[in-house]
DNA sequence: TCGATACGGTACGTCTTGAATCGTAATATC
DNA sequence: GATATTACGATTCAAGACGTACCGTATCGA
């Protein structure tokens, strides 16, 4: 069940919709994405087995390998099918406090592993798909959903008609990067903190 | 020859100075060091095979094993090596200029694959060590480089007594992630922007 | 001279990945 | 209802990488 979707290659998650022949099973798809995530958390990336996930979600390898091309393939798409949703629209009513919402979400969130993941991704440069495939499914719609915010908060006169939102935006998001790669615990408050230094350094003149 | 420093075990990668017996071999050791940073570079730290290295070095993999315990040793000492020096302190006359050249090399440096590696290094639970190393041995320096010419600016008063330095450096630095987890290319001037937003985010009152 | 260590080379056992095959089960279409 | 098509579990297979353990030889300090 290879399909292609923007031009990229993807091995379906869902059962052949109307094909002829037996249909996917739909518990052993929920149990296969189910037990990577928990292993994903568990035991990180690399220490995933097709194995492992296979016999702890009792289906063989190959039930695996039908519905995913390889490892990484199994992996993003459990982490795009736990990802979305969650991303609520209340920016109309203050977008500050939305981001601020949303940075602290991404940060726990972001604990379970996702550095790692992007990290191994980023190497296997002979698979850009997945690479992409990632960003497509997950990094682009949380990135939009919090540029949307700035995008308001400038329409609100928040922030200076000249500001770089996209600038500001790497620079409050990567800040969870820079505190996982350098080990050191995050300050409560530090997504106020963090936004306030934008607002102030980006603020109408 | 392995050896304890900061309670983490490590192998030496210098040849055991005054012991008895063979000395190494120098030669090998930086035909080792040099073959690994340059796959890594080209291939990416999961496609780095200890034979390929041994291969490029004209070593045998044993000889590689004498001096590093697995993979991510070498990877990480290898690393280190390279990232040894170029922190010259040009910080007296100022830090923000300094801080903003430091930020345009840590970009480039970074490209060449140094977020794949502490992914994977964070995903390797169960050899914290390696982690800790790293951290130690590449990422405290620098950062402790930066913190430095913050420190400076804000003696200066071009940063407010209050500032928050590490948040400020998670920020300007953790961009660099962020674009590189996002897949797009940094803007020319993206150092000096950020730095202005931080400066005025966090100027003097 | 002798002990200790490094070196190249080789073999080994283990793990993981994917691909392939077999017989059986479940579904759509004719 | 018959048949083609697909999914499933189970198993096998080849390839590759990791890390360990040897061997015989080379090179050092005492």
């Amino acid at each position: 069940m290879t399909v292609v979707r923007d031009g990229l290659p993807v091995i379906d998650d869902q059962p052949a919709g109307r094909g002829p022949g037996r249909p996917r099973d739909q518990r052993a798809s929920s149990a296969i994405t189910d037990a990577a995530l928990r292993q994903l958390a568990e035991v990180g990336f690399a220490k995933v087995s097709m194995e492992s996930v296979a016999s702890e979600a009792g289906v063989a390898r190959a039930t695996i390998y039908r519905r995913y091309r390889d490892k990484a393939d199994l992996i993003t798409a459990a982490i795009a099918a736990n990802s979305s949703a969650h991303l609520e629209s209340g920016a109309n009513d203050d977008p500050r406090a939305a981001l601020i919402d949303y940075l602290n979400e991404f940060e726990t969130r972001f604990a379970e592993g996702c550095l790692e993941v992007v990290g191994t991704l980023i190497g296997a440069r002979e698979d850009p798909g997945a690479l992409a495939l990632h960003r497509e499914r997950v990094v682009e719609p949380r990135m939009g959903y919090a540029r949307s915010l700035l995008e308001r908060a400038r329409e609100l006169g928040q922030l200076g008609d000249d500001a770089d939102l996209d600038l500001a935006l790497q620079m409050v998001a990567g800040s969870v990067f820079a505190r996982r790669v350098a080990g050191v615990a995050s300050t409560t408050g530090w997504a106020e903190r963090a936004v306030a230094i934008i607002w102030k350094g980006m603020g109408a003149a």
